[in-house]
RNA sequence: GCCCAAGUGGUGGAACAGGUAGACACAAGGGACUUAAAAUCCCUUGGACUUUCAAGUCCGUGCCGGUUCAAGUCCGGCCUUGGGCACCA
């Protein structure tokens, strides 16, 4: 028979072009059906997809179609999160409007994705830069405000002088911005908030039911970088004007060593020192940079402040020194210092001749003040602590704090290094915030009716970064809502981390009248499996799990957890490093698909390497699952005619097909548990290659046999279906070249049988002290007591043996046989 | 400094519940086919040693110890790499 030529343009083309024309990926509701929503995070439209996407997408696809298969209703929508930076800085560079440099990219993009054969479902497409979704940005928005969870105030703010804007916490990294690695700088400024911060305790809370199906180390992440801690509130006294004076400490059981305090620079209880010397102190450490303040980590500084505070346990009056170290933003702005059991504290009171005064003492081993080298920070037993010397200082910690409510001098309160979500952003390219600022009402949210706020699309940028939209009388000026005076609109627009914040449940109703669709959202939201970068551990995964708590309190989303399972992928690299323009490393997905196929490179992706690590690219590796790819095409076009109806009730294989029989049957078995269990896929490729290497082992005359036929009928029906979710359009056109009419994505995913998964013989090992001296092949179904027979009568091990004393027989059945002697 | 991962052949990676370390693939070497090459198909391939050529012995999963009949896997200590947090009181 004449073999056909595997052309992957042709048959990748045909069949995205059948998908297409049968509507096969549009998603419906089904009561009777169990919803599968499988979703990979949307990618930011930046121009071409990189290999990142394609793995990212490639993971999703398969299991995308392996739950389709598996019978449940699956949703795998894909869409835009269109608003960002690099639309102004291209329109910048360019002089491309932002809407027209967007809607190419999308357009480019999409058109690569449907190169890749991914069984979107484009009609739930959405777009975050799009009215029709940004209208319920707003909408949320205001919400939030009137809920008091949006707010404007005037803060220190990090801003980002290349971005020309300013950036939430979670978009600084080691002091730098994290899109273009600027020094941050800190800047006092009126600013929009989302509380974040009501919701530390509920996020938290929240994991204990996400680490069933979350990666342990996200929950990890999120939990540092929530931050939560208890502590004590107490209140010092000011000694001179009896004011309080509190501070936030997790060390109750030190207050007695209180030797000192210190302030944070910034702290309006400064205002009130008169002392040059400190002032200008002040000034210079206000004038660092954050970057700067952070980088001479060890070196602490400090001035005395002359003024003094009481401790109100025991009446010690200290020094208050300003400090660079201490941060207005957490606590108080002000902390007692206890040299003696805190490090820090204890090289500041070295530097500045301050008093140790030791209250924990080591139980094992009495501590000498005088010749401490470093503070004693293990836990201990209370001495000079008043009545709570003696204590353990475990104990003493709640006993103090107990004490403190109960004489009125402090409270127990929980702290949290989280801050609230800063989301304004001074840009053109996001969604505007929805507020109009009256001269005589003050600030006023747009009313429902009026939204969505529609950002102008014609806009000119004057040829620098900064927004078009303060330059456009035509966009600010407007009436106020209330009383109908003059009003300005704000120019600031939200940060796009609020779009994508929300959108995996908009896909459920894309063009809905309301927010969503509340039949659709409800029946297939939440995300079932959420696939994505790690990156986003702290930022898009923290914030999207706020949104849904709050749109459940606003009685929009009947739950609290948007994505209940999670995999986070590992990134593409090449020579040891993430492929980026840079370093010179990319490897663009639109060549390798001309070389090779989207089936190929699909397939490379998830075989080089399990989803959660790193992938190396290779070249030869490539060329490797190429390689495979043509030997199933070879093989099953060999075969085609041998493509039979089969019924082995009646048949008995001789042993090498019985033996091939078995080996479809592990193999199914295999690759449904690698998929299911661990997602791990590259280990599920090496079994399907498996099975293809044990088919090309037998010889064509057994293979042409009636028996034979037969067998390698089952082999293509559980072989080609497995292979879909990974290699779809190959596996299509070898089931059409088999003569089925229908869709192989449609099929049922492959069953096996137990029974014929099992070998008659194995082989098994005997050991003599642990070490492998024999082997012997043995009927698999042999019992204990025969296994040790077998081994005892082994001619090596009798040897080994003779004259040596058998203390124990260790039988692990199906395994091995250890004698010790 | 604290927390979390991970260290396995020349390479990417297997080993799922403590039970034959190195599946599968790449690279390398050899053979078949071919006038030849490519492609394809088949074989070998962790290291050292012994060798009567059938095999055998020893070593080997970052390092040092331990538990166990048996450790890549469990425990203790260390080293290295990657990631997160970091004057958080």
């Amino acid at each position: 028979m004449q073999e056909k030529e595997y052309k992957p343009k042709q048959i990748e083309k045909k069949w995205q072009d059948r998908w297409n024309q049968e509507k096969v990926f549009l998603s419906k509701r089904d009561k009777n059906r169990q919803k599968y929503y499988i979703l990979e995070m949307f990618p930011y439209p930046s121009g071409r997809i990189h290999m990142g996407h394609v793995r990212n997408y490639s993971i999703g696809d398969v299991v995308a179609r392996y739950k389709r298969m598996q019978g449940f209703n699956v949703f795998h929508p894909m869409g835009w999160d269109a608003f960002g930076l690099p639309a102004e800085n291209a329109a910048i560079k360019h002089n491309i409007p932002p809407k027209k440099w967007t809607d190419d990219n999308i357009a480019y993009m999409k058109k690569q994705f449907k190169m890749l054969g991914y069984s979107y479902d484009w009609e739930r497409e959405i777009a975050t830069h799009t009215p029709e979704y940004y209208k319920w940005n707003q909408y949320v928005f205001i919400k939030m405000y009137e809920k008091g969870l949006a707010y404007k105030r005037k803060a220190p703010v990090n801003w980002c002088p290349t971005c020309n804007t300013v950036l939430a916490n979670e978009q600084v990294e080691n002091g730098l911005c994290w899109r273009c690695e600027t020094q941050v700088t800190q800047r006092e400024l009126e600013q929009w908030f989302f509380k974040i911060t009501d919701y530390a305790e509920d996020l938290l809370s929240g994991h204990d039911i996400l680490k069933e199906g979350w990666p342990e180390r996200v929950i990890v992440m999120q939990k540092n970088w929530i931050g939560r801690s208890t502590g004590l509130v107490v209140n010092f006294k000011v000694a001179d004007t009896g004011e309080d004076f509190p501070i936030f400490t997790t060390r109750p059981d030190t207050i007695y060593g209180v030797t000192f305090m210190v302030i944070a620079p910034e702290h309006p209880f400064l205002e009130r020192v008169k002392d040059s010397k400190v002032k200008e102190f002040i000034k210079r450490i206000k004038e660092q940079s954050l970057v700067d303040r952070l980088s001479e980590e060890k070196e602490k500084e400090g001035i005395d402040t002359g003024i003094k505070i009481i401790n109100p346990f025991n009446g010690d009056i200290v020094p208050l020194y300003v400090g660079n170290f201490v941060l207005m933003e957490y606590g108080t702005g002000a902390i007692m210092a206890v040299p003696a059991h805190d490090t820090r504290d204890f090289a500041f009171a070295k530097k500045y001749g301050i008093p140790i005064k030791l209250v924990i003492d080591n139980p094992s081993s009495p501590i000498d003040v005088a010749s401490m080298k470093d503070a004693y920070v293990e836990d201990g037993i209370c001495v000079n602590s008043g009545p709570f010397t003696g204590m353990t200082n475990k104990k003493a910690i709640e006993a103090i704090s107990d004490y403190a409510e109960k004489e009125g001098i402090g409270y127990k309160k929980v702290n949290y290094r989280l801050k609230d979500w800063l989301i304004s952003r001074q840009r053109y390219w996001g969604c505007p915030i929805p507020i109009v600022y009256c001269e005589t009402c003050g600030a006023q949210p747009v009313p429902y009716d009026n939204l969505p706020v529609v950002l102008p699309t014609d806009v000119d940028f004057h040829g620098d970064s900064r927004s078009p939209l303060t330059m456009m009388p035509e966009f600010y000026e407007t009436k106020c809502p209330h009383c109908g005076g003059k009003a300005k609109r704000e120019t600031d627009t939200m940060d796009t981390f609020v779009d994508s914040s929300w959108y995996f449940a908009k896909f459920t109703s894309p063009r809905s009248k309301e927010i969503f669709d509340f039949d659709e959202v409800n029946y297939w939201t939440p995300v079932d499996q959420y696939i994505g970068g790690i990156e986003h551990a702290c930022m898009h995964l923290l914030y999207a799990r706020f949104f849904t708590m709050v749109l459940n309190d606003l009685g929009i989303l009947k739950y609290r957890e948007p994505f209940t399972r999670l995999l986070t992928q590992g990134m593409v690299i090449k020579d040891g490093a993430k492929m980026s323009k840079s370093k010179g490393n990319i490897v663009d997905p639109d060549d390798i698909i001309d070389k090779y196929g989207a089936d190929t490179v699909r397939l490379f992706m998830l075989f080089a390497a399990p989803p959660e690590k790193d992938l190396d690219w290779s070249d030869k590796g490539v060329e490797g699952c190429y390689r495979f790819v043509n030997r199933v095409w070879r093989i099953v076009q060999k075969y085609s005619d041998c493509y039979t109806e089969y019924n082995f009730d009646t048949v008995v294989l001789d042993p090498v097909l019985k033996n091939l029989r078995g080996e479809i049957h592990r193999t199914v078995k295999a690759v449904t548990h690698d998929i299911e269990n661990r997602m791990q896929f590259n280990t599920a490729i090496a079994r399907m290659m498996e099975l293809v290497n044990a088919l090309y082992q037998i010889n064509e005359e057994i293979i042409r046999t009636d028996a034979g036929k037969m067998v390698v009928s089952e082999l293509f029906d559980k072989l080609l279906p497995m292979l879909g979710p990974f290699v779809p359009h190959l596996a299509e056109e070898l089931w059409e070249v088999l003569g089925h009419k229908n869709f192989i994505l449609d099929e049922p995913w492959p069953d096996f049988k137990e029974e014929l998964t099992a070998k008659d013989e194995i082989e098994v090992v005997f050991q003599i002290n642990g070490k492998i001296r024999s082997k012997r092949n043995v009927p698999a179904d042999i019992t204990k007591e025969e296994m040790e027979k077998v081994a005892l009568e082994d001619d090596r091990i009798k040897e080994m043996i003779a004259g040596k004393t058998v203390r124990k027989v260790i039988v692990v059945p199906g395994k091995l046989v250890n004698i010790v002697i």
